[in-house]
DNA sequence: ATAAACCATGGAGTATAGTCAACGGTCAAG
DNA sequence: CTTGACCGTTGACTATACTCCATGGTTTAT
């Protein structure tokens, strides 16, 4: 596919993507039936891309991305480093989950905080019980 | 305590903290006992300065932490914007966990194929079984 | 009383991650 | 065969988040 539909596949602009092709974190044929001068990129890049905007999400630079991505061709490394490497990058990504669950905790608590502080004695019951939905934190 | 102090237990340089002052992420007083003009940061500072940390770690921008830590000073906001907004912050935690969630078993996949491509098929089980262990993944 | 180790301010410089504009080639429709 | 919507490249520009430097005041140890 080209630019144009990857674009919007992605939501990432057509600057972003040759941004990331640039930098190598990604790699685009051009080999392709006709010279057009034309780029061509594949649901692999596509699935790539969305991987990279996942990872940004939470705080990968792209260089971490870039190593990331890297273990993703394992041909290149042995499967010892793999291993080594990947559970690296497993290790990171549970730490974000615990530090994401303690902030939920901090967040939680504040908002129990609030819910005693926010309003005179007189008013309180009138805060709609923002707590009992959904949303509610289940920590741990 | 002074900036040397809570600049080692934070792990965050001076002038990362006192770029932080300067757009309003921590408020400092210095209205201290003696004038020498030196600046008194309190434990609740530190423990903003943690939290910042924490919530850079994973994606979030300064601008996004700010209006974070302004739920936090409840008394300007009224118990529904508060609510709301808060409602909000947890949802996006939540997005953020499912995610690495998603990440982890996207990683994990690919270790498995990993495991059966990366070595000819007479050094199988060569490979010290790298999923065997804590870090094994646990999707769902 | 003087050096070493702190503190403050202001402003310039850097890294990262884009974003925009200018210029020109390509393709499909009318 | 031209017009509009694509495509490509280069290079300048921007925002965010620091980081460094120069200059000068303060405190502590010797």
């Amino acid at each position: 596919m080209l630019i144009g539909e990857i674009s919007k596949r992605t939501s990432l602009s057509r600057d972003t993507i040759r941004f990331y092709e640039k930098k190598g974190l990604i790699q685009v044929d051009r080999t392709d039936s006709e010279w057009n001068n034309y780029k061509n990129y594949s649901v692999e890049t596509l699935n790539q891309l969305l991987l990279i905007k996942r990872a940004k999400g939470f705080g990968f630079t792209l260089n971490e991305i870039s190593e990331l991505m890297e273990l993703f061709e394992m041909d290149k490394a042995s499967c010892d480093t793999l291993s080594v490497k990947i559970k690296e990058k497993l290790g990171d990504i549970d730490k974000k989950i615990e530090e994401l669950k303690n902030m939920k905790k901090m967040i939680f608590d504040k908002m129990l905080e609030a819910q005693n502080n926010c309003m005179p004695i007189s008013e309180k019951g009138n805060c709609q019980n923002f707590l009992a939905d959904k949303t509610v934190v289940n920590t741990k």
